[in-house]
DNA sequence: TGTATGCATCTTGCATACAAATGAATTGCG
DNA sequence: CGCAATTCATTTGTATGCAAGATGCATACA
């Protein structure tokens, strides 16, 4: 595999907006990114076009391209889409599985435990990223996997929000995860769909809710004096 | 909506590839094209790039492009996921739609009746295509569309086989499919969406059963000599 | 006769130069 | 002073020429 200067852009320039280290919605500039990697703007924009119809960017005539966006109606079908496709990718990754792909899915679980260890937030959602894409790889489906593929960019760009455990609740939720993940590398290497797809629908579960605890945290102290009252009077 | 070359090869090579007027699994040299379209190479590759990423046709390194195959493993993975993402769609849409993409359809859907009645089985299946791609934008799910797209290309490749009514069943089961998109039409428009999705269903049944019977028909009669002996037996 | 190797040809990939389009600032006019 | 039109700078789109890789054939050898 030679590693030319055209594949790493395709691959830096993936896992930066993964990382949302590009901002969604920002505006991408040919001439200074195809400087950045050493590559003339021709094989850039075709990997600007390959990243549009993988759904990383989007390309608007003459206005060049811009990191696909997240607003609320994105989120809306988000948050409606996910469970149907992944717990249907799931059923047929759990009858569709080679062994190459159990390999390769252990390797990239041990990477991503070692993450969470680590406590390396950024490192946990491109891993975790990874997981996911290979269990779509494992249900060999081309019309599935596109659909798959995009959700799962929105899902780890909203997790690089949460993916920073702050308070001991995350790092359990996170470690929760990580199990789920063993449990359903142990689903899909016996072939027990049925399994595979409840594990899937409680990580999902997992992950909706700290998503969901994110952006509806308990409200703060109304009364502040009066909170202050209360714990001067023990 | 001014017609630059470029667009027009675009389009004219997506309607090519759905009529199968370019075979699936075709090579497809890009100095040839980009002389029959007045293009350069170098956004006649940008076309291809972007074919690419909609399906229609398949990339290789220093290889060039090849017009999407349909082996049998396709086909099977067809057959198992168009229902699912199809009933979706058509959920959402019939929840979601605007009264202009509604009057849209009804245009499109009148052009297929059109086509039903003057029996043109290639302007049947564009228009067909066009109608359900419509439904697809219609439930404004950008996880979705693609998969939904991407099931469509194959749908229609497959059409263009049985889409020539012969028999005067098949001239029955088209006008009930034209039938059906009317019943569709209506049910969008009152946002009756548990009837939208069974309308989907009987559809895809009938255009399914279609092809079932296309691909496996009645066998040849054995022994002939038995058979006409028979006849003559009366 | 079957297989391997080197060469010729063709195709794809990339870089540079040029053309077209967009957006912003400036200038002219009401 | 405000609005509008025009010009200029920046950015995107296209063409062409050259380099690199792949395919097929011919020739030589086992």
């Amino acid at each position: 595999m030679k590693q030319t200067p055209k594949l790493q852009c395709l691959q830096d320039l993936r896992r930066r907006i993964l990382a949302t280290e590009i901002a969604p919605g920002s505006d991408l500039d040919e001439t200074v990114l195809s400087e950045a990697y050493g590559v003339s703007r021709t094989p850039l924009r075709e990997v600007l076009q390959r990243l549009a119809g993988e759904g990383y960017v989007e390309l608007s005539e003459n206005r060049g391209a811009k990191v696909a966006s997240m607003d609320l109606g994105t989120l809306r079908t988000f948050f409606q889409t996910a469970p149907l496709v992944y717990s249907n990718v799931a059923r047929l990754a759990a009858e569709n599985r080679s062994p190459e792909q159990l390999d390769e899915l252990k390797k990239v679980q041990a990477r991503f435990a070692a993450a969470v260890s680590a406590n390396n937030g950024g490192e946990m959602a491109l891993r975790n990223h990874r997981f996911h894409e290979l269990i779509g790889e494992m249900a060999g489906n081309a019309y599935l996997t596109p659909s798959l593929n995009r959700l799962l960019i929105d899902h780890t760009r909203l997790g690089q929000v949460f993916y920073r455990p702050a308070s001991v609740a995350e790092t359990l939720a996170v470690r929760r995860a990580s199990e789920q993940h063993d449990a359903m590398i142990a689903a899909l290497e016996a072939g027990e769909s049925g399994l595979m797809v409840e594990l899937t629908l409680d990580h999902w579960t997992l992950s909706r809710d700290r998503m969901e605890r994110f952006v509806r945290p308990d409200p703060l102290p109304i009364d502040v004096i009066q909170l202050s009252e209360k714990r001067n009077a023990v």
